[in-house]
DNA sequence: CCGTAATGTTGATGCCGTAAACATAGGGGT
DNA sequence: ACCCCTATGTTTACGGCATCAACATTACGG
């Protein structure tokens, strides 16, 4: 049972040991079971061990703790549309893995999901612009279609997002076939405004 | 300053008289400034002029109230979408046209267009499926693409869906000339599976 | 014309976020 | 080696919220 994972051990008396780390973990957890405006600093606190007003020793207040928990999940979608991208090879079917990778992340986190995104912040950059999954889409996009690549790019990323969403919100049912059919590279990027000749040779 | 709508007029005294239609009303006027949960009852109470406990003898809590104003919201989306549909005189361009239209209705609607799709209850089916903006979807993908309508059907959801999410959720900017460009019969729906033979004749 | 059901009110409970004042302890400067 | 400063936690308190229970008023159907 060992609780705290810094460098000095135990402590258990007044000081928690890394409680901004503890309270994250427990956001987390929390937010496996239940939706992000149904988590509670209180009850965050209380998991953790530690009095309710502690938090405010880390965090301004509940919206930073769930930038913190945002910015997490961010970090964890990238890296599942890194291993899919290279899982799949790269290339067109690459691409398609990533944004299937968006899907199903999105249905095993949901309320990760769902808070990584409406949190709102973020201003075309903070979490999203540097991102892993960004650049990623990106650089398909513009291997792709050259000069429209920022269209591909945002009606690729719009796909994604909102077969996710509509599927989180129970509007679409949340069916891994159905992912596959909808983000297809054959069917999907066809990509002809005129420059590029023919879709797939 | 008409304020009561049914039969009897004022009974300014005990009774409000059509307090249920002024409670979503006013909900509705209030998720024109503030977020669906930042909404409380006692504060729609207090501007309809009647007790915080008063709302539970039109609806049994928060979330049914919340559940009308969803699906008020919804049907303001249709009409926005066949209007838009109609302008555009049908066809290829009424497509696309009812895309933007969703688009355009989740940027001047944020908190009214988040709460009629997040709010979870509609299992595939219960405000939407007999929506008439989902029969215009259906019958626009049928139309369209014979075999292939259910995938072209999701597929322009998702991307309508997903522009409109990530638009409010500031990660994609709020321009209307993206919009058209995303949401575009030319470049979005290719339909090039193998059996319709060209794309726009 | 009256009683019953529909509608509204008051009061209370237990949550929540957060502010203020106080307590503890760990570590750096002497 | 000591001591004070600061980082970190605690207790207490406030106002707001959703919701329950008990009570008040009114409309309307027999």
């Amino acid at each position: 049972m060992i609780t705290v994972s810094t460098s000095k051990i135990a402590a258990r008396n007044y000081h928690h040991g890394d409680l901004r780390t503890a309270l994250i973990e427990a956001g987390l957890a929390a937010l496996k079971g239940a939706d992000a405006d149904a988590v509670s600093l209180r009850e965050l606190a209380r998991t953790v061990g530690v009095s309710a007003t502690a938090v405010y020793r880390h965090f301004p207040d509940k919206k930073a703790l769930l930038a913190a928990l945002a910015a997490a999940g961010i970090a964890r979608l990238g890296t599942a549309q890194r291993i899919a991208s290279e899982q799949a090879g790269g290339g067109g079917a690459g691409f398609a893995a990533t944004g299937q990778a968006y899907v199903r992340f999105a249905l095993d986190n949901p309320a990760l999901f769902r808070l990584a995104f409406t949190h709102g912040d973020h201003a075309e950059g903070s979490l999203i612009a540097d991102d892993e999954a960004w650049r990623l889409l990106r650089s398909y996009a513009e291997s792709f279609a050259g000069p429209d690549a920022r269209r591909l790019q945002l009606q690729a990323w719009a796909v994604a997002h909102g077969l996710a969403m509509l599927m989180l919100d129970g509007l679409i049912p949340a069916d891994d076939k159905l992912i596959k059919s909808v983000i297809d590279q054959q069917t999907l990027f066809a990509v002809q405004p005129g420059n590029s000749s023919d879709a797939s040779p």
